[in-house]
RNA sequence: GGAGAGGUGCCGGAGCGGUCGAACGGGUCGGUCUCGAAAACCGAAGUACGGGCAACUGUACCGUGGGUUCGAAUCCCACCCUCUCCGCCA
């Protein structure tokens, strides 16, 4: 959510910055909600000034035993005006604000240039594309032949988009998670939490998920969400909170199954595994304050990092342009794999700084060591990784010629030992 | 699911429909005292949005949203949440 002065400041500043996201200016109706806002908000505080002095003369002349029915009289007629300029005030603050939240945060002036994904940049890459001797499979041509994935099973139980995953499999899931966890929490300061995967309207809102994307999310019969990522819940900690600043940064992290309606995305990334209505994730979340949110985007993205470098994949790191950047994100980073089988590189973690626009929408505060006044928290949030991807650029990355795939080193002791995962 | 109790400021906890933004206690911050500290004493301190160059000032906020009233923390209704007991249950 954007700060109503900081439109007024600068209103050409607020367009050109919606224009970098090739967005038409908006600043000059949402101003005029502004002032007729104000103008309605003055004129009811007077009536309601007025108001409270005659209801004070009411009490006192009815201590006194003295004639109250023209002071009365005049309190009621008020009482039609304030009505009405509370009525006044309330819808143009609604349509200010509806105008507001739909839009997308102030991009970092770093941020390149863009439309689309053609203009990110690639920062570095770590490790070469692996060369095979043989024409590497893609991840379920390796899992079904294997019988550990079995799509046929998981659309009769479910439908599509959902993957059975069986015996070694199934377990490598399980030792991705868990390593990863104990990774961020043991080497990198994250406090794991186990947290609800059903959230309010209030949290999914705060984290800019509602109004504009309701139809990416499942809903419940009881009108909760399930939760897209552990981001919402994580970073929903922070809500109506004023921290002290000696607490800062949260840094918090969480496995969770993540549920996506995948409602745009008919007919994309329809085989396999890499695009499901459910998958696993383990999502990094930092609160923060508005000086250090730059340097924790960075550390946050180096944790992200090591989960691929430790697993011995070969990534790179993608700063989004203006276009790709997502709606709450002012700045973001993009951890892309290499699937061998595939052949191309693939998302697999993403790595966002929101600065204040979370914590404006949620009222996520801290109370600063120095200096009065509370001031808006700087959320951050990032998969450290996406476990569904993992593990298929695992699988694709250290296939063997004769449909196996070897367990990375820092797996094995999450495997029971096992090395190998063949038929 | 059934029955009951309750939600007030950083915390605890008062609050006959009018002078209540809210007693009192604790904690916090500043000061006095002290070599320093403790104790004691004095004082300060909520949040948001308006108006004003500013000093300052207005309004709203006692779980949330409505209602009654000239006037609501206080009365009425709905909802949310917490606690206790019973039932069911991983």
């Amino acid at each position: 959510m954007h700060d109503i002065r900081a439109v007024r400041a600068d209103p050409a500043g607020f367009d050109a910055a919606l224009a970098r996201r090739g967005l038409d200016p908006v600043s000059a109706a949402v101003l005029a909600h502004d002032e007729s806002r104000r103008a309605a908000q003055t004129a009811l505080q007077e009536k309601q000034a007025r108001r409270n002095a005659i209801a004070k003369e009411i009490g006192i002349a009815k201590r006194q035993g003295g004639d109250t029915a023209a002071l009365e009289a005049e309190a009621v007629a008020l009482r039609d005006e304030m009505v009405r300029l509370e009525a006044t005030a309330s819808a143009a603050e609604r349509a200010q604000v509806a105008m507001l939240e739909v839009l997308p945060n102030t991009l970092d002036p770093e941020v390149p240039e863009g439309r689309d994904e053609s203009a990110n940049i690639v920062l570095h890459q770590h490790g070469d594309n692996p060369a095979f001797a043989f024409t590497p499979k893609q991840h379920f041509e390796l899992g079904e032949a294997l019988g550990l994935m079995d799509f046929a099973t998981a659309a009769k139980i479910a439908g599509s988009r959902f993957t059975v995953l069986k015996g070694a499999l199934a377990r490598l899931e399980r030792a991705l998670g868990h390593w990863m966890l104990a990774l961020h929490t043991e080497q990198h300061g994250y406090t794991e939490a186990s947290v609800p995967l059903l959230v309010n309207d209030a949290v999914a809102y705060g984290t800019d998920k509602l109004p504009k994307f309701a139809e990416d999310l499942f809903r419940t019969t009881d009108g909760r969400w399930l939760i897209p990522t552990a981001e919402v819940p994580l970073t929903g900690f922070a809500m109506e909170e004023i921290i002290p600043e000696a607490e800062l940064p949260l840094r918090l992290t969480a496995l969770t199954p993540c549920f996506r309606s995948e409602a745009g995305s008919a007919g994309r990334d329809t085989r396999g595994m890499l695009r499901q209505h459910q998958f696993a994730k383990v999502e990094l979340v930092s609160i923060t304050t508005p000086d250090q949110s730059a340097a924790e985007h960075e550390r946050m993205t180096r944790c992200a990092e090591r989960v691929l470098t430790e697993l011995g994949l070969v990534w790179r790191r993608v700063f989004l342009c203006a276009g790709d950047t997502g709606f709450g994100a002012a700045r973001t980073y993009d951890l892309e794999v290499w699937l061998p089988g595939q052949g191309a590189w693939r998302e697999i973690s993403s790595c966002s700084n929101t600065r204040d626009f979370q914590a404006r929408r949620m009222n996520g505060r801290f109370k600063p060591k120095e200096g009065k006044g509370n001031q808006f928290l700087h959320t951050l949030n990032g998969s450290g990784v996406a476990v569904g991807r993992a593990l298929i650029a695992v699988m694709e990355t250290f296939q063997q010629e004769d449909g196996s795939v070897l367990v990375p080193e820092v797996l094995r002791p999450w495997m029971g030992g096992l090395e190998r995962i063949a038929r």
